[in-house]
DNA sequence: CGTTAATTCGAGGCAACCCTCGACTTACGC
DNA sequence: GCGTAAGTCGAGGGTTGCCTCGAATTAACG
């Protein structure tokens, strides 16, 4: 039953788009909690008029983050391609942080348990899949400690997201010395 | 130039009492950020009685801290007392962060930059102390990744405290992985 | 006891953020 | 052009937390 929505009038549409332009800005620029009327001041709308078309932050975000969330296929794809096992999965977590610490908004995206728009969460496990092709091929290969699970990947991302959030600098030292913790 | 203030008056001492114990439990259980109308309700006082004593939220930190970050020297001093340069780096992290996950509060000042209370401080600097002269011996015995500082460790203090905060049952076994990556 | 200074109380003002609703405005089809 | 449905606006009500201040209370001392 699908509700065919009629098209939208040429200055809704024009304001949507200035909304989520602005969003999308201030997400990566502050992170998710950003105040929704600073989210309307950047667009020049109103805040009324942002509620008509986003009625909840999780509509922005649903319509934001599926493309950033994209970004994960393609480090997925390009570490899978990778021949060593262990140069695979080291050079995933790398990308996956770059990009994180590239995006306040996608650091929060990855690092809370919150967001639960569909294509969100699909997302989300279509690059956990990866990753647990990447840690079960490791683990075969015998490169990666024995006992890691993407359990652990997840306490890791929440962890470099902190790091992320202090002193982004930091980042990659920190991944760095894991990483060392995790071979083999 | 000191200024005697004198004595409290009966019913003050005992409110200033109440108010201590409340915050105490308030940020083991909750965090630095309670709000101070919680703590003043677990201590069947006002708020304006609460402001009375406590102007700060600083103030009820400075009060409570120091003595659990007594805790740090004890700690600190144990790992002096052992022999093995590793195991005595090793073992300091894990009291260090056992400590934390104890308490939220206590895993919230040492996260964080902000505690100014300078009682607070120079407990810090103290523990800082310890850790350094611990990650000195691990180098110059030639057990510790070479290129390893005291800012790392600030940094992995940051990443727990987020562990400890997210999964609580966690903060283990990530050090674990953590501190395998740090040997030489 | 009575005095009085110290203490307590909590209503209420302020600020940030959330969200709604009805009056006004405007795009668009005729 | 005009009528009308669609869209816009922003004041305002709700919530949570911070903090203040004057009226009411009370400990403590003579």
């Amino acid at each position: 039953m699908v509700t065919a929505s009629r098209p939208l009038r040429a200055d809704a549409a024009r304001n949507r788009d200035k909304l989520l332009a602005a969003a999308t800005e201030l997400f990566a620029e502050r992170g998710l909690d950003v105040p929704l009327e600073h989210i309307a001041r950047r667009a020049e709308v109103s805040i009324g008029t942002l509620y008509k078309h986003f009625p909840t932050r999780e509509d922005f975000v649903a319509q934001i983050f599926p493309q950033r969330l994209a970004a994960l296929d393609v480090i997925g794809e390009k570490a899978l391609a990778e021949q060593d096992p262990w140069q695979a999965f080291a050079g995933y977590l790398e990308d996956l942080y770059a990009l994180q610490a590239e995006d306040r908004g996608l650091n929060d995206v990855l690092a809370r348990d919150l967001p639960n728009a569909p294509e969100v969460v699909s997302a989300c496990h279509r690059g956990a899949g990866h990753a647990g092709i990447l840690i079960d091929r490791a683990l075969a290969a015998g490169v990666l400690r024995a006992d890691y699970s993407i359990t652990d990947l997840a306490t890791l991302t929440r962890a470099i997201a902190q790091v992320i959030r202090d002193s982004p600098g930091e980042w990659r030292r920190f991944l760095s010395i894991y990483a060392e913790g995790l071979r083999a």
